[in-house]
DNA sequence: CGGCTTTGACCAGCGC
DNA sequence: GCGCTGGTCAAAGCCG
């Protein structure tokens, strides 16, 4: 990865701008050809030198030539696994594209069956355990994927507990490649206060040996993930159990900040904070940290993906971010996800950047924007989108070069905002370690949707994913630095231990997923409802963050052909009301307190 | 009665 | 060292 990155900097990874959409066959290459990286200005120079007419600077001409030599050498040898890598990538990714389509057909025939059954609720409790990835358009209500909410095991290492796989896969690891792996030695364990009777202290030592325990983790502090998102009821209801434990009014906000406490499991160490934004009351920032230790109800698994990608991305960042300058902050500007980096060092700035939570100084934080666009977003349009806010430690190089790179979605009516916010959905949940390392280029994503929409606008009925499919891989072939930014991407997750996985396999899953470019899950997938599983969560009522949102979000207002957006109260995104076990809705959190 | 929320107090980190 | 601020604790009260 960190080959990747240095070699970014020269432009094999950097996504640019500029129009690559020169491939219109329509088909997706049948192999990756990862270009040499550009020979470096050095290099360039030694080669181009005159010779000279000394010996000595012969001499050292020539040592020079051996040594570039060397380097394009090593270079040539990382490229070479770099396409290893995707041509497996590739393989595996076609293997999978045949057995969804299979899927698809099985589940057709399935829900032809069913067609009768209009109760719109039954279908939302279905899909709430059923998501559908659908590779390029807008997916149908039958085809799911299912999510397994099966329990972690100790070498499982996903951030949240959450798997997502297909039908058809079976047993295996999943991603062993995190970083913030929860392995027995690694996972927080908080001893229940009433074994033994601890004294405070002893509970804060146990805390402060938690906390050891996740800083070898991260080096720094446990990687937060901000939601922001419209919710005119007092917390979101994310699926999980929370207990409030404390409230603060904090500086520069009258609005108090919440702090909640998992109370799934009685150890769990995640805990969230909720406060209103002070500009636009109607916004709430969740801000999660930790790892849940514990299995997780349906409904939860999605904002638990969500978040535990974020989070992974802040956690891969953290490893090879330390070796290069960047901006104290940056943000790219875009329409579909924005990714925008700002310095830790400069709390203040990022406090009046987000007045509604004062992140941490020291806790990596990335913010996930449910709400309307971004000021600073694309021009070109004004849409709502997914906005990753990163703020991460000063003097930390961005993951994302965002003059260059970023999840980008040039939209500009709802079906391809839909289009984008699915697509990244999709792409979060399924790809988070890719996520964790590649960046796509605004106009790949844009000739994705583009050629998405082409499609989807010349004939509103279902279409074949492929059409997507072979968009989203000519996006992949058409630009060598996505090339580069994917494969490092994917070696760096291979070298993470994934090498091994085989799709089928949960650990496979997350190359299985890492094929998924073109996937893509609605929302209402990516966050399903909670349901019969656990009914302590109730989703029977209307759930006003979601549907703040949805009624938000033009996407929402207009998508009519396609179910992008499930019904609100499909959408544990949402806020619950008092209920006994879901997120905690008696917030009064406008009644300052404290 | 158990679980949850409220809320004042306490503690630690950080900047000056 | 002091004050500020964020984060947490825990007793009291509330609610189903």
């Amino acid at each position: 990865m960190e080959l990747a990155s240095e070699r970014s900097g020269d432009g094999g990874i950097g996504l640019k701008e500029e129009d690559s959409a020169g491939d219109d066959d329509g088909h997706h290459k049948q192999e990756i050809i990862v270009e040499e990286p550009p020979v470096t200005n050095t290099e360039s120079s030694i080669l181009e030198a005159p010779p000279s007419t000394s010996p000595n600077k012969k001499e050292e001409v020539v040592n020079q030539l051996e040594t570039a030599k060397a380097e394009m050498g090593v270079a040539r040898e990382e490229n070479q696994l770099l396409k290893t890598c995707l041509n497996k990538i590739m393989n595996e990714y076609r293997t999978l594209e045949m057995q969804f389509q299979d899927i698809l057909k099985q589940q057709g025939t399935k829900k032809n069956a069913d067609k009768g059954n209009d109760d719109k609720h039954e279908e939302i409790l279905e899909e709430a355990d059923l998501v559908s990835l659908c590779l390029g358009r807008v997916p149908r209500s039958d085809e799911k994927i299912k999510v397994s909410n099966k329990p972690l095991k100790d070498d499982e290492g996903l951030t949240l507990g959450l798997e997502c796989k297909f039908e058809t896969s079976k047993s295996g690891s999943t991603n062993e490649a995190l970083p913030n792996n929860p392995s027995p030695e690694n996972s927080c364990e908080v001893v229940p206060k009433e074994e033994g009777g601890e004294s405070k202290e002893a509970l804060k030592t146990m805390r402060s040996d938690t906390e050891d325990e996740v800083a070898q983790q991260n080096p720094t502090k446990k990687p937060r993930v901000c939601v922001r998102a419209r919710c005119d009821t007092p917390t979101m209801n994310d699926g999980c159990q929370w207990r409030k434990y404390g409230q603060k009014i904090s500086k520069g906000n009258p609005c108090p900040r919440a702090y909640y406490r998992c109370t799934i499991a009685p150890s769990c160490p995640v805990r969230k904070q909720v406060q209103r934004c002070v500009d636009d009351m109607s916004i709430l920032f969740t801000t999660y940290e930790g790892t849940h230790n514990h299995t997780l109800p349906p409904s939860a698994t999605a904002m638990a993906s969500t978040t535990s990608a974020a989070a992974s991305m802040l956690l891969s960042g953290s490893s090879t971010s330390n070796s290069a300058s960047i901006p104290s902050t940056a943000t790219t500007n875009l329409q579909g996800l924005n990714f925008y980096l700002s310095d830790g060092s400069k709390p203040r700035q990022l406090y009046l950047s987000n007045p509604a939570l004062s992140s941490s100084l020291s806790h990596p934080t990335i913010t996930l924007d449910l709400t309307t666009s971004h000021p600073s977003a694309s021009s070109s349009s004004s849409s709502p989108f997914v906005r990753f806010n990163s703020n991460y430690n000063n003097n930390h190089q961005p993951r994302y070069p965002s003059s260059s790179s970023s999840l980008s979605f040039s939209t500009s009516n709802s079906s391809e905002i839909a289009n984008a916010i699915s697509w990244s959905n999709g792409f979060l949940n399924n790809n988070r370690n890719i996520l964790s390392s590649v960046n796509f280029g605004r106009q790949q994503m844009e000739n994705m949707n583009q050629s998405y929409m082409q499609k989807n606008n010349n004939n509103t009925s279902l279409l074949p994913q492929a059409d997507t499919i072979s968009a989203a891989t000519k996006v992949i072939t058409a630009d060598p630095a996505f090339q580069s930014a994917l494969a490092a991407a994917l070696t760096s997750f291979i070298g993470g231990g994934g090498v091994g996985n085989t799709r089928g396999s949960q650990g496979g899953n997350v190359v299985g997923e890492s094929l998924s470019l073109g996937q893509k899950m609605k929302w209402g997938e990516v966050f399903p409802a909670s349901n019969n599983s656990n009914s302590s969560i109730s989703n029977n009522k209307v759930n006003g963050c979601a549907s703040s949102f949805l009624n938000k979000t033009p996407a929402a207002n207009t998508q009519t052909k396609n179910l992008m957006f499930l019904p609100p109260s499909s959408l544990p995104f949402s806020s619950t009301p008092k209920s006994a076990s879901a997120s905690p809705a008696a917030d009064n959190s406008d009644t300052t307190t404290n």
